[in-house]
DNA sequence: TCAATTAACATACGGGGCGTATGTGATGGG
DNA sequence: CCCATCACATACGCCCCGTATGTTAATTGA
């Protein structure tokens, strides 16, 4: 079964780069603790970046599904797409996803707009941004423009929650600036 | 003149940093650019970490000097305030910027939160968001969360711009979309 | 059915880089 | 005049990555 051993490697991977970082993740130790040798690892993928691409690939697909759920549960579009933010911004808060997806990621592959993946993600709120244009809830402005400011308005915010001396009062506060900046989108009643 | 030596170590690790990367640049040939040894690097700065916090320190110093010369020049705080965000965001297309403060940086000495720098800059905003919310002009936010959803906004989007393939509009796209945004944090006329 | 090729790993090897321990010359103080 | 300290250079060992090579099992083809 090729594809258990991909998969136990991707996960002690992960558990490895979740925890002590790219850089400190040693790749002996990692596959040792998936009771494999590094002869398995730049088999199934070339090297220690491959794995890594591969660790957030797994990681992008899981946020996808779960964002996708929580609009699909939404009355009207706009609310839906605020709550993706929402539980855009619960995932970032979580240590794996801030080490992982938001410094290791982009330090050693490059900005993420060069990954095939991740589009995932900010690609499906760009189309829900698109059709809040399109029917004239949003103001007119470009919607990948707009995703991309929330989104690292969002990741941003995620990280200094995370660090503050209060993280509930930090993720308050950090919430209704961010709904204040989301109604400056919105179409402007003359 | 020891002063000299940290300085033309410095400046080396920032061209080999912003060009190569952290992870990629040697010490040995950095060092030998410098027509040093790695003798010099871990008697001034302890190790390579503490290179790149150095590097990191001017970097910022520089940063500052520029957006309060900026922000000196404007009118009135509003203006001022945004004149920064625009300086930030061109200052944020450079290379180097983004090779180093967003994307290493990070990367390597955890989240800018636990540097002791950086908050030059973003203490500095924190305080201009500071003064109008007291003067009314924003609504009664906090700053520092505003300031943390700017500036990750503004980074996230410089590097999606430096990417796009067509840069100019990219920006300009951005650019409209920030503005919008950020009309969402003034005061609401009742 | 049997040989040959390929896949899926393990093992062995070499190179490079980091951190540290040690050495050296210059400088300053007693 | 001697010694201690600073500012580096030199030397050493360790770890880690990537690759080349070996081994076993599965699959193909005649």
């Amino acid at each position: 079964m090729i594809a258990e051993t991909r998969a136990s490697l991707i996960a002690a991977a992960r558990e490895a780069f979740g925890s002590v970082g790219y850089a400190d993740a040693s790749m002996d130790e990692m596959t040792a603790a998936a009771g494999l040798t590094r002869g398995a690892l730049y088999h199934h993928f070339g090297d220690k970046k491959g794995l890594l691409a591969a660790v957030i690939d797994q990681i992008d697909a899981e946020m996808t599904v779960r964002l996708r759920a929580v609009s699909a549960r939404a009355g009207d579009r706009w609310t839906g797409f605020r709550d993706e933010c929402a539980a855009y911004l619960a995932m970032s808060l979580e240590p794996e996803m801030q080490r992982i997806m938001l410094r290791d990621g982009p330090a050693v592959l490059g900005d993420p707009w060069s990954w095939p993946i991740q589009n995932d993600c900010i690609r499906m709120m760009a189309r829900s941004l698109d059709a809040l244009v399109a029917e004239g809830v949003l103001a007119p402005l470009d919607p990948e423009a707009v995703a991309t400011l929330i989104f690292g308005a969002t990741q941003h915010a995620a990280q200094w929650i995370a660090h503050a001396p209060d993280p509930e009062a930090a993720l308050k506060s950090a919430t209704e600036a961010f709904d204040a900046m989301l109604d400056g989108l919105l179409r402007k009643a003359k």
